[in-house]
DNA sequence: GTTATTATTAGTAATAATTACTAATAAGGA
DNA sequence: TCCTTATTAGTAATTATTACTAATAATAAC
């Protein structure tokens, strides 16, 4: 489980040096996706989001996941499905992702995945992922 | 190097057992994609097949695209960029993805990726894909 | 605290990727 | 060779995402 007033913190910090400013409206999507383990997609956050704040339009939604994504607190989990899904927990884990429903589930680790040495042939490695896919009980029945 | 007449052979029998119809169509997306290791999007197949075949639909090739992804032919590559990209090698490898440029090379390896046994967990398990993602020499200049 | 600057937002329009529809066509069995 | 029906071409529609613009509000300077 994240802590979700650490995170806030982080924003505030990451935006002090971004010259980036704290508005509600960042504070509450990443609130909204620090506070599930669903990934949610971006129309989810703003449906979500719109409970406490009925004037956020899905624009902002986009455009605050991409700020919170350039500031490296979120980012997208890697998928085939037409909607980007979103995660906030920065913890070395990777994803079962259901081809059939699309649902998100985490697999934790100990340590983040090593890249295989043949990587380093094709540029600077920022990032290494694993999916699992398969079909989710839930809809095996 | 994926041989292509060996693809075509398997196409053959697998429509064959679906049912389905070995059209020119199907033969010749699937010689396009089966010849490169560039791993195109849709549009780059439909341009690329129009050359032999001028009156062939986007359309088409997008579902050319998903019915042989169906039958197990190809497959799409994990990203989080706007357009699908296909692959047809379905020997162990995982992919090097540039987040700059979007291109994608392949990193061999001699198994295909264990699954972490808490996949198991969330339901039956079909793939297991890794992503290396960084920046690419061309695009460091 | 007040004011000024300008990053950010709401609302909406536009774009890009993909999918759906329909009449015409052609693959493959009889 | 003919018939059945899966498949196609051409185009329209949909879906996810991004762009535009005037209005707003977060922060810094006073």
């Amino acid at each position: 489980m994240i802590n979700i007033e650490s995170k806030i913190e982080v924003l505030k910090q990451k935006c002090a040096e971004a010259n980036m400013r704290l508005t509600p409206q960042r504070i509450e999507v990443l609130k909204m996706i620090a506070s599930t383990d669903t990934h949610p997609d971006a129309e989810t956050v703003y449906e979500s989001v719109k409970e406490v704040m009925p004037f956020i339009s899905l624009d902002t939604v986009y455009r605050t996941l991409a700020s919170l994504e350039d500031l490296g607190l979120i980012f997208k989990v890697d998928n085939e499905l037409p909607k980007s899904r979103y995660d906030a927990d920065l913890s070395p884990h990777c994803h079962f992702i259901c081809l059939k429903c699309g649902a998100v589930y985490d697999i934790h680790m100990d340590n983040h995945i090593e890249p295989p040495k043949e990587s380093f042939k094709y540029g600077e490695v920022l990032q290494t992922n694993l999916q699992v896919k398969g079909i989710c009980h839930k809809c095996r029945g």
